[in-house]
DNA sequence: GGCTAGTTGAGACCGAGTATCATTGTCAAA
DNA sequence: TTTGACAATGATACTCGGTCTCAACTAGCC
């Protein structure tokens, strides 16, 4: 399977290689396509978008790709009514999302403002924080913009 | 299928059949169950444990009643590694959760704290919130205890 | 008591996700 | 560059969490 590098690949294959995992072409392939996506996706959902450019493609190897994606921080799970597990490409710095309910767009939340609540989680509770799943769903700013206009 | 009123339980039944559900003693025992537990079980888990007292109990029901908690806001669903959702109950007030990673233990966290970083999204992101998942892992405060004489 | 619509239980069914295994490809060491 | 070990892939069979169907039942209301 042929690889196309540009200077925007180069980040995603060094994080895929980070943790000591094979870079592979599927790898790059299915990171690249989630990142692009700028939205949640489900396995079987990037498999089929996937699918058709490359045929070759497997639908278990989509699954384990994500999967090591979610290991190694690119990426997060979350879960669609539905019971479907979707995933959220990860930026270096940010594992939380603003997921627009409407449009599906997510958008990266900036980790400082979550210390707060750490600290205190810590000092109230004497829990000590591993990590922390945190998705706020609504409306994004341009959606909630159409959705006034619309009412008036 | 016999039901045994209690005070704790007159609570429980009010809210269930708050939404205009219907009070059946199977949604009462599946409710109490989950809040007794006081920790994160999945739909499977309970139907055994509850199975064993009530064989005639369908296992479709648990599921059922599990989905209308959580639309109720009576419970939450996390997920636990390996894709298995897995329910908390909630109070009416507190809808967050620390999740002790090492005994499953689900403690309430106070919506309080949640109220500046909320503000902010709104402020910064022109987003409106709905509703929020936000789930802390961990250690809890008696496992931490526990992990430091251990290791020292 | 009697009516009606929501609920239950049993089991068939669906489909997301995983295991298996022969084949292929990566990458480090020679 | 060649080579070899072993991780990764792809096809497919399989598992099992969760849902659907439908006849029987019952909570809630008159």
């Amino acid at each position: 399977m042929e690889l196309m590098p540009s200077r925007s690949e180069r980040s995603l294959a060094d994080r895929i290689s980070a943790g000591g995992r094979r870079l592979t072409p599927q790898r790059v392939l299915v990171a690249r396509a989630l990142a692009d996506a700028r939205r949640a996706l489900s396995a079987q959902e990037l498999y089929d978008r996937l699918h058709t450019t490359q045929p070759r493609l497997g639908r278990a190897t989509v699954f384990r790709a994500l999967e090591a994606q979610v290991q190694d921080g690119m990426a997060r799970r979350l879960e669609r009514s539905g019971h479907v597990s979707v995933y959220v490409a990860c930026d270096p710095e940010h594992h939380h999302h603003l997921v627009c309910e409407r449009c599906e767009r997510v958008e990266d939340l900036d980790e400082k403002l979550l210390q707060p609540l750490l600290r205190s989680v810590d000092s109230r509770y004497g829990f000590h924080v591993n990590h922390t799943a945190l998705d706020i769903y609504g409306l994004c700013a341009s959606c909630r913009r159409a959705s006034r206009k619309a009412a008036g």
